[in-house]
DNA sequence: TATGAATGAGTTTTCATTCAT
DNA sequence: GATGAATGAAAACTCATTCAT
C-alpha cells in the first residue's frame, strides 16, 4: 500500500466534553510554563504532558503536533493583548485628550500587559519565530500597525507629511524592539511599567512619530 | 551587569600551522552557510562538516561541541561589525560635524553592515538566544551602548539632562528591534541600506535623544 | 525556519571501508531473520540492529528507512534467483532438448532456489507487497515472463497460437501461486525440491502452455 | 492438515436486538472500506468506529480485538464466496456436461465472485496472512480442495490414476495465484470476468488436471 | 449499552559525540 | 592530524485498549 498523505489539519480533535476541556487548558497552561523554563529547543511533548498531569498520548489528541501547542500559545497571547489594547484606545480617542495623551496611555497599557505575559510573551514569540520564520510576526505586526493607523489618523494635522504606514511600521518594530529586551532581561514584573518606562517609550514614540 | 560571555567555551585547540587555520576558518565558513540557508534547529555538526569539505572528527579536533560553532561565528560577526561601526565613529567625531550628522553617519554604516551579513546575522543572533538565552545580546548590548555614550559626551550641552545610560540603552534596543525585522523581511541586499533608511533611523534615534 | 524537506535518496550511505561492509552484511542478515521470524508487522529497526549487534544508529547510517531494509533484502534475493534460473535456462537451451525437458530443467532450479530461499523468499515478498502495493510483484514478473517467452521462442512451432504473452503471464502466475504455498506450509527443506514436486510443476506448465 | 480455525475469535457478545445487529453490521463494512482504501497497516480501531459513526468502545462491545474486525471480515467473504461456488457447483453437476463445461461454469462463478469482491478479497486475505500467518489460508485451501474432489468424482474414468487430493491442491493454489495477482493489479470490475479470463483459466485447470 | 477521554508502551528516526584505525 | 564508523540516549508521534460517566 503506498504511503498516504497525513492529513495534517484534521488531527486535533475538538474537545466534547467538560472533562476535557479542562484537561486541554492545563496542557496550554503546562507548554506555557515549560517554554518559559527551558526554552522551546528544550521544550518535549513528554515533558509537557508531564507537567499537566497527562500522558502524552492525550496531548496529542488535542495537539497533533509540537508546534500546535506553541501556536495555541500566540493565539491566547495575541488575543489577550489586543483585546486589552484596543479597549485602552477605544477610551483614549473617545476621551478625546491630546496625541501624547493617547500615547502615554497606549504605553502604559502596553507595559502592563507585557509585564502579565512576562517572559512566556517574549518565549512564546522566540519559539514562533523558530516555526514559521519571520512570518510569525507578520500577523502581529498587521493588527499592530492597523491601530496605530488608526490612532494617528485623527492627527494627520500634526504630523509631518510622512508615509503614515512606513512610520507606524517602523514604530512598531521599535517599541518591540525595547520592549522585549526590557522583559527579555526580566527584573520584577511590577518594575516594566513604571511610570518611567512608560515615559521612555512615550517619548520613544512621539519622536519616532516626529511630533 | 553581570559578565556573562562563557570563556570556557573557546577553542579546544589553536590552530598551529597554516593548514588548520584554513580548515578552521573552512569551517567556520561552512557553519554559517547552513545556519543560514537551514536554521540552528536543522544545523547539524556532520551536515557542517561536509559543507566544509572534511570529517566530523576533524571539525571535533577544533570546535569540542557544536554551540563553540555558532559562538565563533558570532565573535567573528561582531569583531567585523564593530570595527567598521568604531572606525566610522572616529571619523565621525573627527570630522566634528553636528550630532545629527554624526548619527546619520552611523545608521549608515549600520545598515552597510547589516547588509553584508545579511540573513546570517540575524540566524546567529537567534542561534545563540537559543543557546545562550537573553545573555546572548548582552555583549553586543555593552559594546554599542559604550559607543553611544561616547558619542553623545560632546554634545551633551544639546541634550537633556537625561540619564545617558538609560537613553543609549533605549536606543541600541529600538534601533536593533527596526532593524533585524528589515533583515528578516530580507528584500535585496542593496535596498537595505538605501538613503530612505537611513532617514528613518536617523530621525528615530534623534527623535530617541530628544534632539 | 520553514520545514525543510527531507531528502529521502541522498540518506544512505555507501560504505567505504572494510569494517563498515560487513557491518552493512550483517544488517541484512538480522533483517532477514527477524523477517523471517516474526513477520514484517512485528519487525522492528530496534530489533534488527539488535540481532545484528550493532545499534540502531549504525542501522540507520546505511538504511535511511525501515523499507530500505526490505528492499534490500528483496534485490539480494532477486539477484540471487535470477542468477541461478538464467543459467539453467542458457544451459537448457544450448542442450537442445525438448520443450519438456527444458521445463522440467527449470521448475528444478526454481525449486531449488525457493528451497534455499526458504522462508524467507514469501516473506520478502509479502512484505515488499505491504511496502510497494502490487507494484512489488511488478519487477519480478517483468523478469520472470521475459524468461518465458524467450524460452519459447524457438518451440513456437510447437505451441497453440496464443498470445504468448498472457500466457507467460499466466504461467507465471500459477507457479509462483503453488510454489509459494508449499514453501509456505514449510516442511523441510529438502523435500521441497523433491522429483514429484518437480513432475506436478512441470505438468502444470506444460498444460497450461497448452502442449 | 491440523485444524488451524481459531474459534476463540469469535465476538465477544452476540448482538441480541435488532439495533446491534445493525450496529456490527455496519462496523464490520466500515471495516472493509478502511482495510480496502488503506491497507492493515493503516487501519485503526478508531478509523473503523468513525467510518461506522460509532464510537471506539462500542466496537470493542462486539470485537474484543482489532483482529477480530479482519476474521469477521474474512468469514463473511468466505461465507458469500462457497455459497456461490457451491451453487454453482450443484447446478453443474445437475446438469450433467462434460467436465470440461463444468469446469468453464465454475471458474465463471469464481471470477464473478471475485470480482464481486475486489480489491477487498485481496485486502482481507493479506491482512489475514499478516495476523495468523500461513494458516489463513488454510481454511479456505480445506473447503475448496473438497469441493473439487467432489466435482472431479464422477469423472474419474477420465482422469489419470494421479493422487487427486495433491492435484486438487495444486489446481486449488494455481488458479489463485492467477486470480489474485488479477484482481491486485485491478483493471475495472467487469474485465475480471470476461470471456477470455475464463478461459485462460478453464484451460489452465484442465490443463493441470491432466486432461 | 454507548461514549469518548485517557493511557503508555512501543516505534521510527535523529544527531552530538567518541574513538579505533 | 584526519577519518568515518559506531554509539545510544532522546525525541516525536501512534494506537490498541480500558473505563468512568
Amino acid at each position: 500500500m503506498p504511503r498516504l498523505v497525513n492529513s495534517l489539519a484534521a488531527k486535533r480533535k475538538a474537545p466534547q466534553q467538560e472533562r476535557s476541556r479542562a484537561t486541554v487548558e492545563a496542557i496550554v497552561e503546562a507548554a506555557g510554563q515549560v517554554l518559559t523554563s527551558t526554552g522551546y529547543g528544550r521544550l518535549t511533548t513528554t515533558r509537557v504532558a508531564a507537567r499537566a498531569g497527562v500522558s502524552v498520548g492525550t496531548l496529542y489528541q488535542y495537539f497533533g503536533h509540537k508546534d500546535d501547542l506553541i501556536r495555541a500559545l500566540g493565539r491566547k497571547k495575541d488575543a489577550t493583548f489586543m483585546q486589552a489594547f484596543t479597549a485602552t484606545m477605544g477610551q483614549a480617542q473617545a476621551g478625546g485628550g491630546s496625541l501624547a495623551l493617547q500615547v502615554q496611555a497606549l504605553m502604559s497599557t502596553l507595559l502592563v500587559e507585557k509585564a502579565k505575559e512576562g517572559q512566556l510573551g517574549v518565549a512564546v514569540l522566540d519559539a514562533l519565530l523558530e516555526i514559521d520564520g519571520p512570518a510569525a510576526h507578520a500577523h502581529l505586526l498587521e493588527s499592530s500597525r492597523g491601530l496605530v493607523v488608526k490612532l494617528l489618523a485623527p492627527h494627520a494635522a500634526l504630523l509631518p507629511e510622512d508615509d503614515t504606514e512606513r512610520v507606524a511600521e517602523t514604530l512598531v518594530y521599535a517599541i518591540d524592539g525595547v520592549v522585549s529586551r526590557w522583559v527579555s532581561r526580566g527584573r520584577g514584573a511590577g518594575a516594566l511599567a513604571c511610570s518611567e518606562n512608560v515615559a521612555t517609550l512615550t517619548r520613544l514614540a512621539l519622536g519616532c512619530l516626529g511630533v
